[in-house]
DNA sequence: ACTGTCGGCGCG
DNA sequence: AAAGCGCGCCGACAGT
């Protein structure tokens, strides 16, 4: 580290002069500011003991640091540290800022931070700054590690899992048993190869703690091998920076703005060294990227604040109600059996452990009387409705649809046969699902209805706790709006958002009102979305060069690919000998060899065109999706109940439909097998080591030196067969999403040099789509513009045309949204005879008008 | 009281 | 032989 120089009130002038010269010089510095955070409004402090999430509107800059490249010092400034008096007033921000010079380069570690930061408290955009860690995302994927380091690691974290890994599989037979595991053996395997897993004990843990890492401090560990300053130890038990005097923080800030440009000149010569490409698509797509994500979060999203509320309080009454009902249901099905269910004791250790007790607080919560006031009754057990209203926790209180609670009632209770997913049992929705099915069959109306009743908890709890409780927390009480974090960090550099995450808004279901409470940013504004369409499929289609695919989507309007696919897999077993041209007499409700049309999984009967629909959704995009990231169509044939012989016939099938690109998908994945990466068409890489024989070989070292004999040679091989394929279907997956995301980025980036943005803001990116808020005024004017820069895609698409279809509405309701490419007439606005066709300009301009009387 | 882990579910 | 990928977020429990 170099030396740092504390900039406050009692610098003499001539020192600071100095310091801003040597910037003005410049061609390339690096910076940080310090903020805390004491101001945040109350909901965002509520939910401070569960994740830090920063107010940036009210955060205090408490200081600064700069450091220019090759100087030998660093120097950090006080604008709001504890010791008042030393401070610098807002004035030096300016003076400093008017001495970068034009043509310098800034380099910040998570720069949207410091972007927002500058721009909110001083209105300042740092000019042509560089995100050291956005590099980093372009260096290697957030799993990636060095091959020495690797190599030289044990898998000493196995270890404490290594004594139920050999129990469980003592018994086991590669030969006899291969994917067919038992409930026991699917548990600890998923412990360790669990793919969402980070524990310590699993393999993503071992990656994750040599993995080089996107934190500065890990980056600066793994690359030069020196331990920075934690936060927590600059801290040293205060409780922010603004507790701390500018002597205290100088050398933990200016530490960042050193490290930072040394990160960024390391993986930067990296890059030009391996894979100059990447770099040239860093610094034209995915570094100014960074700007859109400060520019969406200073902004942020307008909610309608009452409706929230107002929501909040009727579903507070709502669950009251149903706890009631849910009572006497149990009542009527109670008591269990004296004695534990034995099977599941042995299958589930939670229910042997504290099966008895969870039994013991279903009866007890049956027992207590109901109250008529909401709050008592949705406070007397724990459920995320009265939790958020009293403001507390669990604290070991009975959770009615908490999974053990649940699988007690379904297989204790209600003596239902446990349903295995994999070899685990489940209790999730398909789970109940399936349940529900039986009683149905069977006529147990008592249970038939308390499992109603359990799913519509389960889906007012859902809303609850996904968005309505949330978004009062994170609502600032002045602009009525949330101010979400988006980034692009992700293994396949999709973008991704957080506090709240509007991309997992429902869409379907019980919850999609949510989406309606998300509005333009102002009145005479509306909310534009554009979608690509099949997106992902034409880039398997344009990579693979397919006929199949070509004769789908090689002109406008796109043929459709997913009834096809969903015709081949009927025809497996579920209307057998189905053809194509069947399947889409569905649609418009002929079903001339009168086949048995039902639900997959309620089997309810089904009119021609609702079928349809269902399966062309379900079963073709299903099996499409299914097929290209997997390799086979396990999931689609769980729901058809294909066999397993049954599953590799559709596989067949379906493969045959599309040599060409079957030959793409193997293709890459040997590629990956070979070199261990794939390359994207802008140069961008995804490097999968676990790919690669070389990395089979380096793990049967590492298991071998664990021990464990027979058995932990069955378990290892059975994960490395497991990983293997993962790694080569993660491969396939991150070209197409890959290319996607930075598809979207280019169109983003586009749309801010070509449109007029003092009437159009961009909103937010949904992987496939975008969302704007745009001035009435201009969305005819902005249609083509917004069309021309999604749909020309040099880079990723070469031979097939793109196409997107627009929508506006008051709101981002699904009922609010009006298609424009995609008609629903609607009388007075649209004409019938614009049904599923594109608007004319002048029926636009109907729909604009509509929009805007419904104010 | 805090952390790590896990099941579950919303989206593309 | 093979058996979807990519996320963010919540709440309960177990271990400390």
């Amino acid at each position: 580290m170099i030396e740092t120089i504390l900039i406050d009130a009692r610098t003499p002038e001539p020192v600071i002069m100095q310091a801003l010269e040597e910037l003005s010089a410049c061609s390339l510095y690096g910076v940080d500011c310090e903020t805390q955070n004491s101001q945040a409004h109350d909901g965002i402090k509520k939910l401070g003991s569960k994740k830090l999430i920063f107010d940036h509107r009210r955060s205090v800059v408490t200081g600064f640091s700069w450091y220019v490249d090759r100087s030998n010092v660093a120097y950090y400034v006080n604008l709001n540290h504890a010791d008042i008096e030393n401070r610098l007033p807002d004035s030096f921000v300016f003076r400093w800022f008017n001495a970068i010079p034009k043509s310098a380069m800034g380099i910040a570690h998570n720069a949207p931070y410091e972007l927002t930061t500058f721009k909110q408290r001083y209105n300042l955009w740092l000019p042509n700054l560089v995100c050291s860690m956005q590099l980093a995302v372009t260096a290697h994927g957030p799993d990636n590690y060095d091959h020495e380091v690797f190599s030289k690691s044990t898998l000493a974290n196995i270890r404490p899992i290594i004594d139920s890994i050999l129990q469980e599989f003592s018994q086991y037979d590669p030969e006899k048993h291969g994917r067919n595991l038992t409930a026991d053996q699917a548990f600890v395997y998923g412990q360790f190869a669990g793919k969402s897993s980070k524990a310590a004990h699993s393999y993503n843990g071992f990656v994750d703690r040599i993995a080089y890492g996107y934190g500065l401090k890990k980056l600066t560990k793994s690359l030069f091998d020196y331990d920075m300053t934690t936060y927590e130890q600059c801290l040293n038990g205060r409780e922010h920076m603004g507790q701390l005097t500018g002597e205290e923080t100088k050398s933990y800030g200016a530490e960042d703005a050193y490290w930072c440009v040394q990160v960024f000149k390391a993986l930067k010569a990296k890059l030009l060294a391996q894979n100059p490409k990447a770099l040239v698509t860093f610094f034209k797509q995915e570094n100014p990227m960074i700007y859109v994500f400060a520019e969406a979060q200073v902004e942020g999203l307008s909610l309608n604040v009452e409706e929230i509320y107002a929501r909040q309080e009727l579903e507070r009454v709502h669950t009251a109600q149903l706890l009631r009902e849910i009572k006497a249901a149990l009542r009527k099905l109670l008591p269990f059996d004296r004695e534990l269910n034995e099977p599941l004791a042995k299958a589930q250790s939670y229910y042997a452990k504290s099966g008895a007790k969870k039994r013991q607080q279903i009866v007890d919560w049956v027992k207590t009387p109901d109250s008529d006031d909401p709050f008592e009754m949705v406070t007397q057990v724990s459920n995320p409705i009265g939790n958020a209203w009293a403001n507390t926790q669990g604290n070991g209180r009975l959770n009615i649809n908490y999974w053990q609670t649940a699988r007690v009632i379904f297989y204790d209770l209600l003596k239902h046969k446990p349903v295995r997913v994999a070899g685990k049992i489940a209790s999730d929705a398909e789970a109940r699902g399936r349940i529900t099915l039986t009683f149905s069959k069977n006529g147990e109306t008592d249970k038939l209805e308390l499992m109603a009743l359990l799913n519509k908890l389960s889906s007012v709890e859902q809303a609850m706790k996904l968005y309505i409780t949330p978004y009062t927390h994170l609502i600032d009480p002045e602009t009525g709006k949330v101010y979400p974090t988006i980034s692009s960090l992700l293994a396949t550099r999709r973008m991704a958002m957080s506090n709240p995450n509007a991309m997992q808004l429902a869409k379907y279901g019980d919850s999609a009102y949510v989406r309606s409470y998300f509005e333009s940013d102002s009145k005479d504004h509306v909310v534009l979305s554009a979608d690509w369409s099949g997106v992902e499929l034409v880039l398997i289609g344009d990579y693979s060069g397919d006929p199949e695919f070509a004769r789908c989507f090689g002109q406008i309007p796109y043929d459709d690919l997913h009834s096809g696919s969903a015709a081949d897999c009927l025809a497996v077993k579920t209307l057998e000998g189905l053809t194509e041209s069947h399947f889409l007499d569905f649609r418009y409700g002929r079903n001339p060899l009168n086949y048995d049309l039902r639900h997959l999984q309620s089997g309810e009967e089904m009119t021609p065109q609702k079928y349809f629909k269902y399966i062309r959704t379900e079963i073709g995009k299903g099996a499409n999706f299914n097929y290209w990231y997997s390799g086979a169509l396990g999931n689609v044939g769980d729901r058809l109940k294909w066999s397993t012989d049954e599953m590799w016939l559709g596989v067949d099938r379906y493969r045959d439909r599309f040599s060409v690109a079957e030959e793409w998908r193997v293709n890459l994945c040997e590629q990956v097998a070979r070199y261990g990466y794939i390359e994207l068409p802008d140069g961008q890489r995804r490097e999968r080591f676990e790919a690669t024989p070389a990395w089979w070989l380096h793990m049967q070292r590492k298991f071998a030196a664990q021990g464990g004999g027979r058995a932990m040679e069955n378990f290892s091989e059975l994960f490395m067969k497991g990983m293997q394929s993962r790694a080569k279907n993660q491969a396939v997956n991150a070209m197409i999403q890959g290319s996607c995301a930075g598809m979207a980025k280019q169109a983003i980036l586009r749309i801010r040099e070509t449109a007029d943005m003092r009437y159009v803001r961009f909103m937010m990116p949904i992987h496939d789509e975008l969302v704007f808020s745009v001035h009435k005024d201009y969305i005819l004017e902005f249609i083509p513009i917004l069309k021309a820069a999604m749909n020309q895609q040099p880079t990723y698409v070469k031979t097939l045309p793109l196409h997107c279809t627009v929508a506006i509405g008051k709101t981002f309701g699904v009922k609010d949204q009006i298609e424009l490419d995609e008609a629903s007439p609607i009388e007075g606005v649209i004409p019938e005879e614009y049904e599923g066709k594109p608007l004319s300009e002048h029926i636009i301009q109907r729909v604009i008008d509509h929009i805007m009387e419904s104010r």
